[in-house]
DNA sequence: TCTATATAGATGCAATTGCATCGATAAGGA
DNA sequence: TCCTTATCGATGCAATTGCATCTATATAGA
């Protein structure tokens, strides 16, 4: 953790990297909004559950995966599950835990977002850049990542 | 604005794009905090007004300028002058505005970020990647702006 | 001039977030 | 076994955000 200062191309990728995204976030979350649908952090959630399958997932799995706090995740199940888009069990070998489970209604959900959600990502980055510089963009990203995953 | 399905690769580079992104401004407000410091929002805004210099900027400006709604920007502004790291002037021409200038403690407080902001960058982008790829970088995510600006 | 509309900025209220901490169960060690 | 510590998940409270709206001034048009 040494103390520098960052070059000029640095900076530059580093403010385009923090606008675009965050325009980008803004105008899906504009478009769910217009079609009366919930956040994208709700189709974070419902992806990794439908992923998981009947299975479900604990609590403090979904914290790892989401890049959310776990007290908004605690909190986002809980209206999740008020609005029958998943379902809480008890787990057997732990006392303290609960698994995760997605209902129908919740499958639902999930396409009726990505219905919107992946036409934004068509038009907002499909249109833009074509399929090689879209991994040569996923490869650069790839790199800044935090524990270099090797995913 | 068609509905259409989004190519793989732009799904990939999409999730990359969210994620990493989230990932460094956490990682950033930690340091900020971790330093006493206040968050990339004040840093924003204290940075536009200085670049602005003597004469300041009006708050429809800034709005432009930050990514920030106007409400937030008026109570950011509303912060950073409890904090006396801006002022607030009348503005002759029009009665229903003000001008907002930085102060010199507004300036110092943007030197105190900018040392951990900087550092930050620098650990997280600078070191992972090249010059060349860092422009590579920029050029590509300035094409996913949404008005192609010409910057 | 008088009225209607648009723009600048602030704010009340509800929802969400962050922080700290809690209650409950598990796991590890004497 | 008993005690200490760690982990899972929830929650009280304060700060922040989003939404809608408000006040005040400016501008345009009859």
């Amino acid at each position: 953790m040494t103390k520098k200062s960052p070059a000029p191309e640095a900076v530059k990728a580093w403010g385009r990297l923090m606008r675009v995204s965050r325009r980008l976030v803004e105008k899906t979350e504009e478009a769910l909004k217009a079609g009366g649908l919930p956040p994208l952090a709700w189709y974070d959630v419902l992806h990794e559950l439908a992923e998981a399958g009947e299975g479900g997932l604990r609590p403090f799995e979904l914290v790892g995966r989401v890049l959310l706090a776990q007290y908004n995740v605690s909190r986002l199940l809980a209206r999740l599950e008020a609005d029958g888009l998943v379902e809480k069990l008890p787990v057997s070998d732990d006392g303290r835990g609960q698994t995760v489970r997605i209902t129908p209604a919740g499958r639902e959900m999930r396409r009726c977002i990505w219905a919107v959600y992946g036409a934004s990502i068509a038009n907002m980055m499909g249109d833009k850049l074509s399929a090689a510089e879209l991994e040569m963009l996923a490869g650069l990203l790839g790199r800044l990542r935090d524990p270099p995953t090797g995913d």
